[in-house]
DNA sequence: TCTCCATATGTAGCCGAACTACATGTAGGT
DNA sequence: ACCTACATGTAGTTCGGCTACATATGGAGA
């Protein structure tokens, strides 16, 4: 997978993940691992800061847990960050129909 | 449809555009239109770039034309083109079925 | 004991592709 | 004369994901 495939989807990917569970990050690496089939591999450096953005946009909050004697970051979709989800569906639905119509099953025809 | 979504999938889009037909960078654009059925509206400072760094690549080559007084470049396949343009589709493929596993249908069921 | 790995979080700085904005020129319609 | 569509192109910005690094605990194994 080239590196900037995720570019603008990334988002939508975390957003997902949280929906229906909190986790930390280390645990949202792993579930996106598992639910993509291991295509997925993100770097830490590329999620916590995602995750604080999100923070930030007040799309997931935090809370600090000690689990084990690990200090474990749990996050949660905020209800702002549900909407954010559907928009995010919506959006990956309308991208992959845009390019799935220009990529099509082959050459196309020249017009009669 | 956010800026950043086609990010990495640019050379697939065009590489596609031009499976089957030659067709200079105006004509790349407004195929793009109406094979995405209107959702991609690509302005010029992003594909006539593209097409130069694809070019120096070898995926594609052109010519100039003189069609009724105006200048064309016009942009064809090459063969290594032809077989990028394979792998852009089954990277394209593999990417959306990641991003479709993450995303799933709704929430995820805590395991049990 | 010491080492190594998995767990767990985080920052600084780089890279580069797509975008914005601009520049140039022809043809045709009003 | 003016505007729009056609047609190509460059300069510079933006910014998000990546690389590399820093930190710390717990447990397994040599």
């Amino acid at each position: 997978m080239k590196p900037d495939a995720l570019r603008g989807h990334l988002d939508a990917l975390l957003l997902a993940t949280l929906d229906g569970a909190a986790l930390h990050g280390y645990a949202i690496i792993e579930a996106l691992q598992q639910r993509s089939g291991g295509a997925l591999d993100l770097p830490t450096g590329t999620v916590y800061p995602a995750l604080r953005r999100l923070e930030r946009g007040g799309l997931v909050a935090s809370e600090w847990a000690t689990v084990g004697g690990r200090q474990r970051r749990t996050y949660r979709l905020t209800s702002a960050g549900r909407k954010a989800l559907a928009g995010e569906r919506t959006a990956w639905r309308e991208f992959t129909t845009a390019i799935d119509g220009v990529l099509g099953g082959g050459p196309w025809p020249t017009p009669a």
